[in-house]
DNA sequence: CTAATCTGAGACATCGATGTCGCAAACGAG
DNA sequence: CTCGTTTGCGACATCGATGTCTCAGATTAG
């Protein structure tokens, strides 16, 4: 009784294709996903149906980034070790996330169905509060505005997924790359002054 | 004879227009404009033109930034001072940029057009020498690979148009906080010795 | 095997956006 | 003021995508 291709099949197809198309049509994505058309609209009777899905999937990533990564307790303890420990999770679960969910990340279509607006709103205000902890305990610089930091951490998460979509980096040095840009720039650590004797 | 409302007075008005409705149809750019939406396509028989008029325009502030801040001839000198001096211009340009062009930074449609991309291609090129010659010089760190780092400045970018969006910092503080967490991070300052290598 | 269910293919109507055209009114240079 | 130009308005045809529907064939449970 249940489908050949699942739902989650599905989803995953579309966002897949509509990463490297992201303006395909219906007729595209069914056949990206190998069903056809009249299938796809079994699945999801509206095209909109089928985005808000997928931006429900990238939602739930993120939040569940979050949660693994526990910032909530992290900030509420207050612990420098604890909260530099929480965001170097994040960050890196964050990396996994991009590559997955890159489509999601600035698509303008899912990020104006209001329910994924208001969800986005409330993950990214329960992060600036933990980026606020971290100020607080020293873990980030406390002079940059909370915000500032948080758009940071979004426009690093694009820099992430195209670095992975062009293949201009490798997987697996990512998460490294991403939390030494972070942390500590691109301009040269202090023992390094160019490679000058 | 010129018209009342010239074509640069319509490009800027849909390229403002866009910031803030990605989305938006011919009719409400026509409206944005306060122009028939007849009259708009005697200025650009098709949206695409339009489309392309503004990607152009965008690229070729892309370019004057980096003309500006001749990254070039700073490249070819290997000055490290003259490399940081060109590098500070011509982020500081891309402020400016991202706010005014930060529509065609991420649209699908503008970026997908061949020559847009083959134009940005170059530019990209012309900048990731740019910043190998950073890192030659040890104003950027050698030991990230140079395609991230030209991508970690485009994510910046597109934090740099959110915040000033969506209002959450002042326009004059952008430059410095875009330059110290790209230099620096967003990590504490431990040890500031200005520069001293 | 049989029946229930799911799928693919195609036809169909609909809808919104696009692009074109003609004409009357407004405008501006002279 | 007058004439040539430009604009706005509305009508029109077109086009692609969307969503619905039907039916025949395939698949699978029982």
């Amino acid at each position: 009784m249940g489908s050949m291709r699942s739902t989650d099949e599905i989803i995953e197809a579309a966002n897949r294709h509509l990463t490297a198309d992201p303006i395909a049509s219906m007729a595209q994505l069914a056949e990206a996903a190998g069903v056809s058309r009249a299938t796809l609209h079994r699945h999801f009777a509206t095209r909109e149906d089928l985005l808000r899905a997928l931006g429900e999937a990238s939602a739930r990533r993120w939040e569940e980034s979050q949660d693994a990564a526990d910032i909530d307790a992290a900030a509420a303890s207050g612990d420098p070790d604890r909260l530099a420990t929480a965001l170097r999770a994040m960050l890196t679960a964050f990396v996994v996330d991009a590559g997955d969910f890159g489509f999601a990340l600035t698509d303008h279509f899912v990020n104006h169905l209001p329910e994924l607006v208001e969800w986005a709103t409330r993950l990214e205000e329960r992060e600036i509060a933990f980026y606020a902890a971290c100020q607080d305990a020293g873990v980030l610089r406390a002079d940059l505005p909370v915000r500032w930091v948080s758009n940071t951490v979004y426009g690093l998460m694009i820099s992430v997924r195209e670095s992975l979509r062009r293949g201009d980096v490798a997987r697996r040095d990512v998460p490294d790359l991403l939390l030494g840009t972070f942390m500590t720039g691109a301009g040269p650590t202090e023992n390094d002054n160019g490679g000058r004797p």
